[in-house]
DNA sequence: CTGAAAGCGCTAACAA
DNA sequence: TTGTTAGCGCTTTCAG
């Protein structure tokens, strides 16, 4: 026999097509009594909806928006990237996507922005941003009309219902404090802690993660408190500088931002890169570069163009009432080393 | 203005529906003038196929198959699963894909095997298979008779025009490579490298990739020949056994086969486990539970579901002709430590 | 509240 | 060699 579809079922359910397809798109108008019946029929005949044949008739394009920061790093760039690169294949899936910037640290204007998406003619948003109050309204104003969101790279914990497409930060954390462990060998020394700033969320995280690990090595490791450099060249060399006198010596150092040009370049300028042990987040031409003149050790990173895909696909699943498939979505917490670097950009 | 259709298309071509069909999917029947001016309008007119209707139109199920090795071990266990897993969300793509068994080690039954299939009404094969000549013809007969193939695991790099879905077994061993040489800190010693047989290609590229690296440490690691287990628990505990007798002492095994339970458990029959750095392949529940209670450091490992996935997308691409997202291809090689575990199974 | 019928973009007989 | 036409499985007016 032939896969049912909904002719099968309007026979099975004795209704029309059309009745079958209110029910099955839930939408108002068909008595109780009869709604029943046709998921009778789906459970009897075991139907399985045709999604394509669905979204062909429907004749409709879903527009999706990734919300980024309007900071610009390597990171935000390779996600620009992969974004575009992703928009050929979207074609045939009728979905397009479009990128919005805006001030990361401005919660308001975040908000605002959000609003306005939930005016216009959106069906799905992906929002890199910090969890402030304000942008948690917002995303939940989304929510109340109906249109799809995914949190991207950025939990939003309290904005409830949201899904998070990203790294598990803390598990990222605690990998970095394990490899750090491992690679300085038996070494008695301290170690450096070095962010942007430790405002964010992501950064608490990882560091709980780290400390997690780095506190069973208490014994040979000393590890400071995180240092913020605002991101100010300046204040990373002082940091840096301090750091270097310290007793024990300066065994590793863990760069907890995505954007750590600058202090690599520090790093660079007082020539300890080699001897030292330094682990940082996220493959970029920058870290890639690093890695093989060894000035970096380890990269812990999250696949980009799988992290674009599955916000993607998690928007889609959110608009169509298609389930996904879960083991498709997990971002993994990936390490790199020179011997194992993908490839391609 | 709305997106190009066919019916656009052949307005502008100023030919029937029926003659854009036929040069869109290379049919015979059509004046070469005639076909030419349908290629020009689909530039002028920058006309994209909707392949979703294409496939509904068509009424047409893709047949896959998988043809895996008869003899089960936890790899090939996730691998049926995983693809088992994958089904429901191909029933969306009208694919179908089963699973076929057959001796690993009897190249002409593996290739008597494929010639089955290519009598049979199947559009692609995902073939796992050591190389030899006999299924390197067989893949090549698939070929001729316009059946896709992907090599799947096992490269087959003499079968012309095979695309390979798997993992770069070399800088899998460069990175195994790598962390025992970091893992061992600084400490003198030998390493053990234990594998079921070199026979493989994989295995001989993957000792390559190792050695190319441990070279580097030679001053303080003396690495020795590959041993082969040939699958024998009785084998393995001699060589185990004897490779602890060795001055310097042992510092690290490496395990170069997927099938590792029965070494691992003459491993911690003698205890040694915790002192020693061990580094297998593959991420499986015997390996989770390993990297848990510590007595395995890392594993090398390739993601099975993105391999099963990869693979469908390229069998798919070939046979419609659609050309898949590169980047969304490459098979990374993994590090899983304990840290980084993805939680599900 | 329910149904009949036209059509989404493409394919595949069947005619011409 | 080319065109006409009836669908594929589902949605969506528009009547009833």
């Amino acid at each position: 026999m032939h896969k049912p579809t909904t002719k099968d079922l309007a026979k099975a359910a004795g209704v029309s097509l059309a009745t079958v397809d209110r029910v099955l798109n839930a939408r108002a108008g068909v008595r109780p009594a009869t709604a029943e019946r046709v998921r009778q029929a789906i459970k009897e005949i075991n139907f399985v909806r045709d999604f394509s044949a669905a979204n062909l008739a429907r004749k409709k394009d879903y527009q999706l928006v990734f919300l980024l920061p309007d900071h610009d790093d390597e990171f935000i760039d390779q996600i620009q990237k992969q974004i575009a690169g992703t928009s050929r294949v979207l074609t045939h899936e009728r979905t397009k996507v479009s990128i919005l910037r805006t001030s990361a640290n401005d919660p308001h204007r975040v908000a605002k922005e959000i609003d306005n998406l939930s005016a216009s003619q959106i069906d799905g948003v992906a929002i890199m941003a910090p969890e402030t109050p304000q942008v948690r309204d917002a995303i939940l104003r989304l929510h109340a009309r109906g249109i799809a969101v995914v949190a991207f790279v950025s939990r939003q914990p309290n904005a409830k219902r949201t899904y998070y497409v990203g790294i598990n930060n803390e598990a990222a954390g605690r990998t970095v404090g394990q490899l750090m462990a491992r690679f300085t060998g038996q070494r008695h020394g301290t170690v450096l802690v070095l962010t942007e700033t430790m405002q964010s969320r992501d950064s608490q995280e990882r560091r709980h993660g780290f400390d997690a690990i780095t506190a069973k090595y208490a014994d040979r490791l000393t590890v400071g408190p995180s240092m913020e450099t605002y991101g100010d060249p300046q204040r990373a060399e002082k940091i840096v500088k301090m750091a270097l006198q310290s007793q024990p010596p300066m065994v590793g150092i863990y760069l907890m931002s995505h954007d750590i040009l600058d202090i690599m370049h520090v790093i660079d300028d007082l020539g300890m890169a080699q001897r030292i042990v330094v682990i940082g987040h996220e493959l970029t031409p920058f870290t890639r570069a690093r890695l093989v003149d060894g000035s970096m050790d380890a990269v812990i990173t999250q696949d980009v163009g799988h992290l674009v895909r599955s916000a993607i696909r998690m928007l889609r699943s959110k608009i169509t009432g298609m389930d996904p498939l879960d083991s498709q979505e997990r971002i993994r917490v990936e390490i790199i080393m020179r011997e194992n670097m993908p490839e391609d950009a």
